[in-house]
DNA sequence: ACAATATCATTCAATTTCAATCAACATCTT
DNA sequence: AAGATGTTGATTGAAATTGAATGATATTGT
């Protein structure tokens, strides 16, 4: 890709987020880190967008104004997690209608999508409140019982919602996932995982190699509800097996 | 995740929250305790914020969340909307189910029934977002199309979940009102009002004197609709008279 | 008032990101 | 075709950020 398209790509990505670290750049655009750096200097000189420490940002911050003459930045989020969510985002495609449910991985799997125009069901506060200001995501949320330390909602009210819609794509975190399938510890989470099991067309389970071989209390699904499991380099062999032995494609990032 | 998003996705926190404690804020960014103490540090050199014991407050205390229909008031105003709130949350009784639609005037209702033992429904992200950490406050959220502007959840599915649902209580905000009744511009939020009003037993509108005399768009409900409404003492007795005789009891804060 | 608990500021090693440099490659010119 | 020019991707040492540990300080409960 030239340089040109690159730099016009990036004014357009700033323009539907208010931050964007330089990996996610390289990772889009298939670009060493020093060409999109040099990107970044020519778009800062000409004013738009504002280099900081691991990116950039929108030089017009919808509501935080006056506040970069500061910034200093940095981070690290290069942990499996952040590894598992970026392969599970790269098997989302625009235009589709995605369901999310709650739990951590699913919410970096969340942040891996800003760029993208989909359309997303989710139940996770976490989730809505980081795609919320996305002008190219469409948001719609479930509804129901509000669980304050999951964070997310539940139960009948969500699970009728849930039970009312079609989706071309679940993307789920589970509790714990062993040969007898996959399970979780909360009667409610298991209620809505199994609706959202029951009207999406594709499953994509995320879930680091810690979550293998311990028993939840309660069943979700059979290992063979799932499409696609995304885990990380971590996973003992004999899971990966077993998950392909039931026909469920494995991917370690 | 880099500094400087974290540093966005706090200053938007704060906005609708009036308080963020830290620990929320490493759950929710999978950051560690000093990353967010020092992002914390920076965003009050800005003035985007103001550190407290445990976390960090706005900087400007009560301001409630982003307005309904009018976004910008007037410190007066915010005043009147305070005194409005405390009026009609006095209302309120322990025990009760009580429905609240979105807009700040009754995010600032939402506030000031931090201290009661109630089952809140709401629409809104905001009320949600001052609600959740509450443990005397069970929640239930509609679900439903996100609304980015309003930042509150509307159309079918929450129509249909409201319908789903009795409440004690409904305390809502309104766009105008005249003679003709209660009013509003946006043809989705009328759609929800109206359910809301259709399953409260009570309902309580607020609306400060500026909300009088002029026309909306769209009508939601006839004058008798309410039961009470929460004024302020800038409210012209012609209007006091007019509910009033629509057998609606006025309250002026 | 006191002890128990929670939060805070500071320090430091490990990690990440940065800017500068250079060789390889592509594109354009003559 | 050869040379000039500009772009790319890798490398490197420097600078900045991160998370954990520590002791100090503030808050809470009795």
């Amino acid at each position: 890709m030239k340089a040109a398209e690159r730099q016009l790509r990036i004014r357009h990505l700033i323009e539907s987020r208010d931050f964007i670290d330089l990996e996610t750049l390289c990772r889009e655009f298939d670009a060493s880190e020093s060409s999109v750096r040099r990107d970044l200097d020519i778009l800062e000189q000409e004013k738009a967008l504002k280099r900081v420490y691991g990116g950039a940002v929108s030089v017009h911050p919808p509501q935080a104004a006056r506040a970069f003459d500061y910034a200093v930045e940095s981070s690290r989020l290069s942990d499996e997690k952040g590894r598992i969510a970026q392969r599970a985002a790269g098997l989302v495609e625009d235009g589709q209608t995605v369901i999310l449910d709650g739990g951590s991985t699913v919410a970096a799997v969340a942040r891996e999508l800003s760029s993208k125009s989909l359309h997303i069901v989710t139940n996770s506060l976490p989730i809505a409140e980081s795609l919320e200001s996305l002008r190219n995501i469409e948001l719609t949320l479930t509804g129901g019982y509000f669980d304050p330390r999951l964070r997310v909602m539940l139960g009948p009210f969500c699970e009728q919602m849930l039970g009312a819609i079609r989706a071309d794509l679940l993307i789920m975190g589970i509790g714990s996932i062993s040969a007898a399938g996959f399970s979780n510890n909360n009667t409610l989470v298991v209620g809505s995982e199994q609706k959202m099991l029951a009207v999406a067309r594709k499953v994509i389970i995320v879930a680091d190699h810690t979550k293998f071989g311990r028993g939840g209390v309660i069943p979700v699904a059979p290992l063979s509800a799932a499409h696609v499991v995304v885990s990380d380099t971590g996973l003992a062999s004999e899971y990966i097996d077993l998950l392909r032995s039931s026909g469920v494609e494995v991917l370690l990032a």
